[in-house]
DNA sequence: CATTTTTTGGCAACCGATTGACAAAATTGC
DNA sequence: GCAATTTTGTCAATCGGTTGCCAAAAAATG
């Protein structure tokens, strides 16, 4: 194989469309269609022995169900939206692998639509593919309260790292590992810290930033916001100017791929890290131990946020609200990560 | 916001159901159904008066076709499916953000499965999934050749970094960038290399070994595969040992995970990179060049990948074949993006 | 102006399931 | 052995569109 290659034409072999219908089933069976309906839908209707010739005529033609044809008249489709801000950030991985595990246990698919970080391409997203989707999970959505809620009286939704009256959500708690990260800076003597803050549509950033600045102010320290900022690498790496001149010793960011811009961009500049400016950024990020040093961070367990989300999603369609179970889920808690990019404070 | 907190009950408002229907509009604008569902799928069917009216009422009632009932009788769903072996492989990022907007343009919606390495839950996922969609874009899947050819009677299927007989594929060209990489190392007085090389089932792996072979001969250097290996930093890791066993000056991995898990573990040791050791790796992910020194790597253009993905699937479902113009696709080649991992070879 | 042709819109069947209502058959009770 | 009850399978309507066929209306033709 060494010629440069490109897509090549298939054979143009007409599909073999006519998949197995019920009414196939019930031909060779000698049942009516309804039977064969009830048969393979609600065991225990039917009589055991005509249930089992069903059964074994629908494997004998190797019956799929059209999920179609189903949906017409049911309207549950055994699909689930997801919807993300930005698909080539790292953070939703994780979070869409949890999802996409618990939904295939489900027997549930997803179907993913990215909005580009932009409200508008999501509200369309959204308005194409509500119609075929049983819930909705929403990931770091850019849309207004107003228009969650709205979606939210169409179809069941689950808020994935946010909160909007009315709507279930699914978000880890800060506190734990906010305030290890405040305590572990104030340990290490730093008297002065700042946070490079993201977007100001972020729930999640402001919840962070006000968390921050609580156990900052009990631990006896200042701590300045510097932001709002795009979630990027780029923005980490322009936010060193700023960063220096506030005179702090350590800085908090939104998230780690902004705190990697910041420690790859200070290292370039001769700043020393952690030396001369301890750096924790947030998430826990494919590659964010690949630097040099490794950043410290806080972590969320990502995965398993996908996979409450779908959770709580299912017990919304199966209940309507969801169970005490979901609420009392065993909380996944944020803990700090220590890696290289924090040390004792330079002395002023 | 302090306690802990978890998804919290929204309120059990029913569901308003009842979206517009053509009916609805029928009855609103005085037609019959059939005319309705003209007007807005046959433009030019029908008169140009009532096909404004009929759109006027469809709009007062904001009508969305409903995709189910759409496509009971047609058959086409809009749907497209793509199966990736591993969701959180960055390599996928770019070509799932690339797929997702070319779907979006073309109005097709996305539905994503992960078969997480395993064959047996890729067959699963897309014998779930294959009744809903249009067609298959199937991403370094791990399916045999004639299971590949089996989808592909039933549906198009639109094979990425693969090639079957008798399938449409979108494989970047390694040849330039491999060329490159050779030669570059030539240069830099390798004479003994190696290649860490991936799974056994995986076709890219093989094409990039048998073609990195070629050149390196071409070049007069010795080559031995090491390996097969998991595409894991894992991997990476402990392949040190077997790597310096092998007196390689310089080591191309089979993709950029592993050559960053071999690089920080080599490094670990007190192997210095580059001078020591040179590596390059293959893809350009995110977080290849967080490392210290940073990964040279052989890039390709994942995103358009993805792109071109959906575009050939398109004219798969449009024409039943590629177009000329999907075969003869600018070609994206792949090509050497030298960072910090490459240097002189280390004087025997 | 009569006739042929083209436009236009309606009727009705169909896609493949689900499901309420009902009758036939089987089971149970007395 | 007959009535009452339960079980089992069938009929037919329905979900929301699409589409082949046809007749009425309009336009073109002679």
């Amino acid at each position: 194989m060494t010629e440069p290659m490109k897509a090549e034409a298939p054979q143009p072999t007409p599909r073999r469309g006519s998949a197995a219908t019920i009414y196939d089933i019930a031909k060779l069976s000698g049942f009516n269609p309804s039977t064969v309906s009830r048969a393979l839908t609600t065991p225990g209707r039917i009589n055991a022995k005509t249930e089992a010739k069903i059964k074994a005529a629908a494997a004998e033609l190797n019956y799929q169900v059209n999920p179609f044809a189903r949906a017409l008249p049911t309207g549950r489709t055994k699909m689930l939206a997801l919807i993300i801000a930005d698909i080539t950030n790292p953070v939703f991985f994780n979070v869409v692998r949890g999802a996409e595990a618990a939904a295939a246990i489900e027997g549930y698919t997803l179907v993913i639509a990215e909005s580009q970080e932009s409200s508008t391409n999501e509200a369309e997203a959204l308005k194409r593919i509500l119609p075929t989707v049983d819930g909705v999970l929403l990931v770091t959505t850019r849309l207004r309260d107003e228009e969650i809620q709205e979606i939210n009286n169409q179809k069941p939704v689950v808020l994935i790292n946010r909160k909007v009256p009315g709507v279930a959500d699914v978000v880890p708690s800060n506190e734990k590992g906010i305030a290890e990260a405040v305590h572990h800076l104030a340990d290490l003597g730093h008297k002065h810290i700042a946070f490079l803050s993201g977007p100001r549509a972020s729930w999640m950033n402001t919840e962070r930033w006000t968390n921050l600045m609580k156990n900052a102010v009990k631990a006896g320290m200042t701590i300045v916001e510097i932001g709002p900022n795009d979630p990027t690498l780029e923005a980490g790496r322009l936010s060193v100017d700023r960063i220096k001149a506030s005179g702090v010793t350590a800085v908090v960011t939104y998230n780690d791929v902004m705190g990697i811009g910041l420690l790859r961009e200070a290292i370039a500049q001769g700043i020393r890290i952690p030396e001369d400016l301890s750096i924790i950024g947030f998430d826990n990020i494919f590659g964010s131990d690949f630097t040099s040093p490794p950043l410290s961070t806080v972590r969320q367990d990502l995965e398993k946020t996908g996979d409450e989300g779908v959770s709580a999603l299912m017990s919304l369609l199966a209940n309507g609200e969801l169970t005490p179970a979901d609420i009392a889920a065993p909380q996944h808690e944020t803990s700090l990560l220590v890696r290289g990019s924090t040390a004792k404070a330079k002395k002023a």
